[in-house]
DNA sequence: GTCTATACCCTGATAGAC
DNA sequence: GTCTATCAGGGTATAGAC
């Protein structure tokens, strides 16, 4: 990684924060070119096309890692205390979300999610997806060892995003991230969720 | 309600067509006027731009009136079925998203939410919060009679509508609606919900 | 890699005849 | 109310000098 942000790595971060601001459509080339410092042609040297320069983003934040990011060894240990658990994933999750370049990228996905831009699909599913993913495998082991009520560990798993997830959303819509507001909300959640599944 | 369409009206429902299928920005006056089937400068003479057309979608639609399109006398007599009565009343929640008017106009409000078109917020939350409200005064009644937990309405309401909101929105990115399928997860929903708040 | 210059199309919007 | 005609501005993208 070098230290010095390349043109191109300019191009793709303020592209990023004009499209997550106004939408794909909405923002020009020349917007881009003009905040970067360049000219508007000077951009054809990096991409191709403005197009080109949308899906770059795409595939430059599509992936989490949530696994790396969230799942630490201090975190797993707490499984022996299952609602402090959720709890702090939970939070941890939202943490994470709220970085800056995370919080952006998903404004971006919820805006584009319809407009197909060049066939290819911009689903917020795939970024839930993982997510879901990750979340049925700890509950689904928490049934295993009898730790919760016998649920498919999918449904689980969705009534246990769900809310998380459309907190986070409506929070978004304001930049004021008031994120201490969004954890009283989660630890509601996570609250009811527990007692919903605990033996 | 006259039968015939005038031109006015017939715009508003182009317009909103055009807006949920490509987003606002991307959908010009162009498009419009061709398929209403006259000339762009003809569309002028009904609205004095492209946003006026944008607001007057948004408020010819903003209304839902749940409890007169949902809470049928049908409906309220399952009251003493509660389970049951959940699921109906789900099923008549998603039954009607799947309108296709309500289906445009909720994809046009995922789309534009963020865009703050003339200022004025166009948010998801302002179509949530009257079913938040609508399930909010059910669940209170239902935890004043002793039908389930005694738990904050308002978090239950919450709980409640999260994941059916998001069933919903996920299953609106391809078009095929498999109405069938979000009805499955729907009941699986108001399963989990109902064993986490009964007695 | 960036610049200037430019091609060429589409945009929202207006003026004025019918 | 709709039309034709027209406008200025902004859009993506390219060519060629430096």
């Amino acid at each position: 990684m070098p230290k010095l942000k390349g043109t191109k790595e300019k191009i793709l971060e303020t592209a990023l924060n004009l499209f997550a601001q106004s939408g794909y459509a909405a923002t020009s080339i020349r917007d881009i070119s003009r905040r970067v410092g360049i000219r508007e042609s000077a951009v054809y040297n990096h991409f191709k096309s403005k197009e080109e320069i949308f899906l770059s983003i795409i595939d430059k934040y599509r992936f989490l890692d949530l696994n790396e990011k969230i799942l630490s060894d201090e975190l797993l240990e707490e499984l022996t205390t299952p609602q402090r658990f959720l709890i702090t994933f939970s939070n941890k999750l939202i943490d994470l979300w709220d970085k800056p370049e995370e919080k952006k990228f998903m404004r971006l996905l919820l805006m584009e999610q319809f407009s197909r831009i060049s066939g290819r699909e911009i689903s917020v599913n795939g970024l839930l997806s993982e997510l879901r993913t990750l979340c049925g495998m700890i509950l689904g082991e928490m049934v295993k060892h009898g730790i919760i009520k016998k649920i498919d560990p999918e449904i689980l798993a969705d009534e246990f995003i769900a809310p998380l997830f459309l907190i986070r959303a409506e929070f978004m819509v304001t930049d004021e991230s008031s994120i201490s507001e969004v954890k009283k909300l989660v630890e509601q959640h996570v609250n009811f969720f527990w007692n919903a599944v605990r033996l």
